[in-house]
RNA sequence: AGCGGGGUGGGGAAGUCAGGUUAUCCCGCGGGGCUCAUAACCCCGAGAUCGGUGGUUCAAAUCCACCCCCCGCUACCA
């Protein structure tokens, strides 16, 4: 890959009515956070950046449900969700939310550009509206009989039961999700996108866009051949940004057409706390910029449709998602993860229960990059005991081991010809293989590809069985088996540092460096490690679950 | 229903777009080896009609047609 001007590599901003599950985290924070922190090793000029997603009717319905603000909700859930990704080792530069006065006011003005130039027109609707809740409600909280089946609980877009589309005028014996009142149809105005105008300008976009995972073209040239269809801006939602257009007052911006903008929004609010309040606009006006969206395959059409069509509608520069890197989903136990009815783990408890870097590797030895992917407890413990501790653990263990008995915890001098062990010839091809494959964003392949160099590591041992040689009294050949695992060792604590942050760094220390492994370059990972450098006695690095 | 993605040994995943020697990897299982190491590690082996049916081809997991099943989206859930 050649070195590029700037990087700009964000994740969908989660929706804080609840703590994210693991579907979202390997989805979105995870993935981005591997390539945030391979490129900043590489030494590229990156930005990561998300944040919070807390407008529209869900949160308002939770706080009305535990009768406080939404802003309040919104507080405590930021600010818990913040302190998880860093527990998580979410290496974000700027984690920033959909309250933040910098995002609203970049969203208002965003979007009387539109409107100067044309892109966005005012239209009368008549739609749902709850006069006990006193609030207009979207399709899905609108609840009642369905007509084609009769299935009692079918929600106003769509009936469960016989799977039939609907509109919520349709349902017989139409209820209010939150109240059980029956909605009245009220008229109101609303301000519209014209998407169909920039129809030409996204599909040339999406057919050359440089990176798009198979899932994220095809849906969305298919959604181009169907054609695009304006899509509301507005709400009569109390909670949300307000509207800037004439005569919109007490409407709110839809959460879906602000929470995109934030990408940039995010990004000038890490500039301005720098005090370098212009510097924003380097990363988002370069043409050389690339900017990489991690989502989910069900964020696939806001992404490479609708977040482009508003950026080329301001007309006034904006990089257009260089790449976009859609999973489909994680499952649990082979079901859709869900809160309500307690399907799943939450990136909360899952801390509790174990250390992040059992969680950080399952979930991006997992990641759903063809189908969807079942996450079970055998298979985590498989991996955990398996992968981790036998194959990695014990590998880094009995090399430094063998290390500190024998050589007295230095690291031995090497014949000069140790450089053509089949082990270190096999870490130079792993390591470009790695490199490959992350520069083209295929996580699972690279972090099989490092995990294999421990699998490589105890054959060589086993192979050249420097124990053996020790007895016979070859030293030298034990010298060259050992120094040759050591620099392995080396390797991969480096080329682990983006997947396994804390383990890495373990490791790292573990072969007596001082610093950080984070500290380090990518290319580091091919430089051997020095003779003679003193390691310290070797604790084992995983144990074993259940 | 329409559109997009998927169905590969017992489990989990690559390979399919550019058809081609014994279908790859991680586990599990059976046998053997080693004894540095956390009962860990290494080697060998058994095990697959590649969702189904039909077609194209000298040759199909791969291309075409139809069918079955799973997931997502379908524009006011986010």
């Amino acid at each position: 890959m050649k070195k590029v001007a700037k990087w700009i590599v964000t994740c969908a901003w989660p929706y804080v009515n609840y703590v994210p599950h693991l579907g979202t985290m390997i989805g979105s924070a995870l993935s981005a956070d591997v390539i945030a922190r391979y490129l900043r090793m590489k030494g590229e000029d990156v930005i990561f950046v998300s944040g919070s997603d807390e407008h529209g009717t869900p949160i308002e319905v939770e706080a009305i449900k535990r009768g406080i603000e939404p802003k309040a909700l919104c507080d405590e859930n930021h600010l818990k969700i913040t302190e998880l990704f860093k527990r998580w080792g979410i290496s974000f530069d700027n984690y920033s939310r959909t309250e933040s006065p910098h995002h609203k006011d970049f969203v208002r003005s965003f979007y009387m550009k539109l409107m100067r130039n044309g892109y966005i027109y005012e239209e009368e609707v008549e739609l749902p509206f709850c006069p006990n809740c006193q609030i207009f409600l979207p399709d899905r909280f609108v609840t009642g009989q369905c007509p084609y089946c009769g299935f009692e609980d079918a929600r106003g877009d769509q009936c469960d039961n016989c799977g039939r589309l609907l509109e919520p005028d349709k349902l017989v014996k139409p209820r209010c999700t939150i109240c059980s009142t029956s909605p009245q149809f009220k008229r109101t105005k609303h301000w519209f996108f014209d998407l169909p105008k920039l129809e030409p300008e996204l599909r040339e976009y999406v057919e050359k866009a440089p990176f798009l995972t198979e899932n994220a073209r095809n849906s969305s040239l298919s959604l181009l051949r169907e054609g695009l269809k304006p899509r509301s801006v507005t709400r009569d939602n109390r909670w949300g940004i307000p509207a800037p257009f004439p005569g919109a007052e007490g409407k709110t911006i839809y959460v879906w057409m602000e929470a995109v903008l934030g990408y940039v929004s995010a990004t000038i609010e890490y500039f301005v706390k720098k005090g370098e309040p212009e510097k924003w606009k380097e990363y988002w006006f370069d043409g050389d910029s690339r900017f990489l969206c991690f989502i989910g395959k069900d964020n696939i059409p806001f992404h490479t449709l609708i977040l482009p069509a508003l950026l080329i509608a301001s007309r006034e520069g904006y990089v257009l998602p260089w790449g976009v890197s859609a999973t489909e989903y994680l499952l649990f136990e082979g079901q859709k993860f869900s809160k309500s009815r307690r399907i799943g783990v939450w990136i909360d408890e899952a801390l509790e229960m174990y250390p992040v870097d059992y969680w950080r590797y399952v979930l991006l030895y997992l990641r759903p990059e063809g189908r969807d992917v079942s996450f079970t407890w055998p298979l985590f413990k498989e991996l955990v005991n398996s992968h981790l501790n036998d194959t990695l653990g014990n590998f880094v263990y009995r090399v430094l081991s063998f290390t500190s008995r024998v050589f007295s915890s230095k690291v031995p001098t090497p014949r000069s010809d140790w450089i053509k062990e089949e082990l270190w010839e096999i870490v130079l091809e792993k390591f470009q293989r790695t490199s490959s494959y992350l520069d083209s964003f295929r996580i699972k392949d690279a972090l099989q590809e490092v995990m294999s160099i421990a699998r490589e590591g105890n054959r060589y041992l086993n192979e050249k069985a420097p124990w053996d040689a020790i007895r016979k009294g070859l030293v030298d050949e034990a010298s060259i088996s050992i120094y040759v695992c050591l620099t392995a060792i080396k390797s991969l604590a480096i080329m682990l540092a983006p997947f396994m942050p804390k383990s890495a760094n373990d490791i790292w220390r573990g072969i007596g460096y001082t610093n950080s492994v984070h500290e380090e370059k990518w290319e580091e990972a091919i430089k051997p490690i020095e003779p003679g450098r003193e390691v310290p006695t070797p604790k084992p690095l995983f144990t074993k679950i259940k």
